[in-house]
RNA sequence: GGAGGGGUACCAAAGCGGUCAAAUGGGGCGGGCUGUAAACCCGUUGACUUCGGUCUUCGAAGGUUCGAAUCCUUCCCCCUCCA
């Protein structure tokens, strides 16, 4: 282990396959190297499951190496199998298009773009695979893989196994990834893919393609995927995806998915996701386990969002549930006066507030006794809200312990 | 192309003429216990409702019947075996 990349990597958990991490790790450590990661740009933006990817590439410029982005325009609209079951939705190019640039921001966050030698490049495969001549494509490309091969990787077998078809454009993706690779290392003397655990098969076979059409030695490194303790996927949260926009899903939302981690992920999580030295998590490992959580929830926030919006969250957070009053990071409604004057049924409000979505399940929630006003549960669907209801001119209107939303009076 | 089996709610899976808005399990949500954790316990899980009911749902469309998720016809899709 004399390269400290390759070193922190295996430290902090990054680490799941490499093609061969000796000549990885001489390599890495004697010279700079470019390295790349592709990213799915099927929806408007990345969620938690791409941030380990994400912090891969920060590694990267840590050490001294610059990280590639590739923002899959071209394989994009074709779909990528690995871990599929079925195929999916085919975008337009505009979609496309028009995620790639929202996409594109996070990794304006996350990388550094001031150090010139580390400086990220960004490209879009659409720019060579959109005008690839097929039958020149099957000549020097196609020729190096053999379907025998191909019918082996997991992302096929699996689909094969299942009897789940696989449509010709699907089993392309992967000699299309392949191609990407060779092509970066070719333009981009790029000699290093990263990738998911599931993306094994793709970046195996871009090294052999970049071996066996132009003789050169190129590099594959996973990482694991991260499940967690309590053997669900890592990321999906009851509101949804735990986007890293903040016009998806706000700096206090973010926050509390990560204070919310479970007991047994936290020292993983501070790892895998903080800059925090390894020593330093190390040793806090015997702390109190709620301030190991605000710290990771801390550190996580700041790095998307700002210190500002993570001190923000944390206050809130406090607010809302150790001292009962509420913090300004809480979603807010307007609601006119005159609506207040004439009286609003509770159950009408709870709709108004997006807490849940139809009225029997809002008649079920009161039931259950999960509706509270001021932190008062209510008991009676028929329960009306008043002007008398709200101080200072707001409202508290919570469903469960973790969902709360304040009305304010608009005139 | 031939012979069988199947498509049920978020998922898995029962039901096979009325008592079915549909068993059970998982997941979700709420409550309790706690620490905004885990585990555990309880409740709940189509929509609307004046709480009497009403409307929509068991692959799709038709039909039989007082009455269909259940029976019949056609169509679509999936699976197994044979060619």
């Amino acid at each position: 282990m004399k390269n400290s990349f390759l070193t922190e990597f295996r430290e902090r958990e990054y680490f799941n396959q490499c093609t061969n991490s000796e000549e990885l790790d001489n390599l890495m450590h004697n010279k700079k190297i470019n390295a790349y990661i592709g990213f799915d740009c099927t929806a408007q933006s990345l969620h938690v499951g791409s941030l380990l990817q994400i912090m891969c590439l920060r590694m990267l410029q840590k050490y001294g190496h610059r990280p590639i982005v590739l923002l899959g325009g071209g394989t994009t609209m074709i779909g990528d199998p690995s871990g599929k079951e079925e195929t999916r939705k085919i975008l337009s190019t505009k979609e496309i298009d028009k995620n790639i640039k929202n996409i594109k921001k996070v990794f304006d966050i996350f990388l550094d773009k001031k150090n010139i030698k580390t400086k990220p490049i960004f490209v879009n495969n659409f720019k060579w695979l959109g005008k690839l001549n097929y039958i020149k494509f099957l000549r020097e490309v196609g020729k190096h893989f053999t379907i025998n091969k191909m019918l082996g990787f997991d992302s096929v077998k699996l689909r094969l196994e299942r009897e789940q078809s696989l449509s010709y454009m699907e089993f392309n993706y992967m000699i299309l990834q392949a191609y990407d690779f060779l092509e970066l290392n070719k333009k981009n003397n790029c000699v290093l893919q990263i990738g998911g655990s599931d993306q094994w098969g793709n970046i195996v076979n871009g090294v052999e393609l970049i071996k066996r059409s132009i003789g050169k030695q190129a590099f594959g490194l996973t990482t694991p995927l991260i499940t967690l303790a309590s053997g669900a996927k890592m990321g999906k949260t009851e509101k949804g995806a735990v986007w890293l926009d903040k016009k998806l899903l706000s700096p206090y939302d973010y926050w509390q998915f990560w204070r919310n981690t479970d007991d047994r992920d936290v020292i993983k999580f501070l790892k895998m996701f903080t800059d925090k030295e390894i020593t330093e998590i190390e040793g806090k490992k015997n702390k109190n386990i709620n301030e190991l959580k605000i710290l990771l929830a801390n550190e996580t926030t700041t790095m998307l969002h700002g210190k500002a919006a993570a001190k923000k969250a944390a206050e809130t957070a406090i607010k809302t549930f150790s001292a009962g009053t509420f913090g300004d990071e809480l979603p807010v409604v307007y609601i006119k006066k005159n609506e207040v004057d004439r009286g609003i049924n509770i159950i009408d409000i709870v709709i108004k507030s997006n807490l849940l979505k139809s009225k029997s399940e809002v008649r079920r929630a009161i039931k259950n006794l999960g509706i509270k006003v001021n932190n008062n549960t209510v008991d009676q669907e028929i329960s009306v809200i008043t002007i008398n209801d709200f101080k200072d001119n707001i409202l508290k209107l919570s469903h469960g312990k973790k969902n709360h939303v304040l009305f304010k009076i608009a005139n």
